[in-house]
RNA sequence: GGAGGGGUGGCAGAGUGGUUGAAUGCGGCGGUCUUGAAAACCGUUGUGGGUUAUGCUCACCGGGGGUUCGAAUCCCUCCCCCUCCGCCA
């Protein structure tokens, strides 16, 4: 959410960023509401000091005596006059927040313009050192080596849930929590985070907070009976701990990492990249989480990127950072990267993270402050989280690079002392 | 799920329907004292909104609604927390 005073005083940057976010937010509308909201809560707030003033008078002349009806009857419209302006401010309210929140947060000012994902600019390619783009046999894709191998099954999944429910078996399920673990600990010892085990279900504020509702609330797994909702990443439980909380200078940044499985419905996207893990409904992600002083966040940025990126040196696996153009930019981010890895088989990059800066967008929806320590006044923090990484396009990365002639796969060295085994087949 | 108790400022905790935006304590800030610090003492200290603005003003005591000239205080409703009972991996 915006700041209604900065949409005021700038109506012409916000359009320009609705317009380049591809978003449809509605300035003028919010501009006029909050012209009408003004004047009548000016009118109402002149009748409740006169309603205030009396008040205090009142008690007075009871205690002196003396006749205080005509007062009383004055009140009467008064209060009544109070009752029906109030309503009015009330309805004009609730439209202003509704335009409100449906403002995307603005870009940074270092976010190329673009319309579409082709807009995006990469701006770092990686290889292994002993990497060969060119393999001397033709490597079999995820979904073929998952089948050979027993170690993902996505046939049963579909009987069991339906498609884009995986299920992992033996070696594989092995594999994938060592993924797990490995990509925890590693956030924790290396980069300082404090680890979360978050709920999985969460409630409509945490929801809002974060700002997958309500512009993406069909995309959400939703338990009508208690109106929760199933996370569509760690992100939303994480970034609500604090949320109507002021944290003191001192505890920032707060970094958090916690694991997490992540239900998405994906609502009207079958068909395109849909196949195997590809696109699924329910996947495996650590997600990192940042509230950091606002003078210092695209600086924590540049941080949270490499902390996700140290995870593929570290596995050696192919990668390239974008930065997302606006057009191609979330709702309520104002500067993201994406991370893709190699895919082989499909000879194309999968997007494997995001890192993104929410500015004060998130924390003003979810209201997390700060107070400084300087004057000791309160500033909303800015927030932002990466996911490092998920799993399911890593383990397609895996699966496909560290794949024999003879279709076995190798565990990258770093997962070995989780898994236990060092070669799949 | 049942029964009871409770949600008040950064925290703790008072609050007969009428100068209560809210006692008191802690904490914070400023000062006196001191070589310095502590202690003691004095003062000060919430957030958000409107405005033709050194000011004036409105709202906020878990959320929403109601009664009233007037609500932290009374009524309804929802949410959350605590205790006991029941159920349970």
């Amino acid at each position: 959410m915006l700041d209604l005073k900065f949409i005021r005083e700038n109506p012409e940057i916000v359009r320009k960023s609705v317009e380049n976010k591809n978003e449809k937010g509605n300035v003028d509308e919010i501009l006029s509401l909050d012209k009408d909201r003004r004047s009548l809560l000016q009118e109402v707030e002149e009748l409740k000091a006169r309603r205030n003033q009396v008040s205090k008078e009142i008690p007075k002349l009871k205690k002196a005596g003396e006749n205080a009806d005509d007062l009383l009857a004055e009140m009467k419209t008064v209060s009544d006059d109070i009752k029906r302006l109030d309503e009015e401010v009330r309805q004009v309210n609730d439209k202003l927040r509704l335009h409100l929140i449906r403002i995307p947060n603005l870009p940074h000012e270092s976010v190329p313009v673009g319309k579409s994902a082709d807009d995006n600019v990469e701006t770092k390619v990686w290889y292994p050192d002993d990497f060969n783009a060119e393999k001397d046999f033709t490597p079999m894709d995820h979904l073929q080596l998952g089948k050979k191998l027993n170690i993902l099954d996505f046939e049963r999944g579909a009987k069991i849930s339906g498609t884009g429910f995986p299920v992992y078996v033996g070696k594989g399920a092995t594999l994938e929590r060592a993924l797990i673990n490995y990509m925890i600990n590693f956030h924790i010892e290396k980069h300082g985070y404090t680890e979360i085990m978050p709920p999985l279900l969460v409630n409509r504020d945490s929801m809002f907070g974060t700002g997958q509702i309500p512009k993406l609330e069909e995309d959400m797994y939703f338990m009508e009976k208690d109106d929760l909702f199933a996370i569509p990443t760690a992100e939303v439980p994480i970034t609500n701990m604090h949320r109507e909380e002021i944290l003191s200078e001192e505890q920032l940044p707060v970094k958090y990492a916690g694991y997490s499985p992540c239900f998405r419905r994906e609502a009207g996207s079958h068909g395109k990249e849909s196949k195997g893990f590809l696109r699924v409904h329910q996947f495996n992600k650590v997600e990192m989480v940042k509230m950091v002083r606002p003078d210092s966040s695209y600086e924590e940025l540049e941080l949270l990127l490499n902390d996700a990126l140290d995870i593929l040196h570290e596995l050696k696996i192919p990668y390239r950072v974008l930065l997302l153009c606006t057009g191609d930019l979330s709702f309520a981010a104002a500067k993201c990267y994406d991370i893709e890895t190699w895919s082989p088989a499909e000879k194309k990059w999968l997007e494997a993270s995001s890192c993104s800066n929410f500015e004060d967008f998130q924390a003003r929806r979810a209201n997390i402050r700060y107070r400084r320590a300087e004057d000791k006044k309160t500033e909303f923090v800015h927030t932002l989280n990466g996911s490092g990484l998920a799993t399911s396009r890593l383990m397609v990365s895996i699966l496909e690079n560290y794949q024999t002639p003879e279709g076995k796969v190798i565990v990258p060295k770093p997962l070995q002392k989780y898994t236990g085994f060092e070669i799949i087949g």
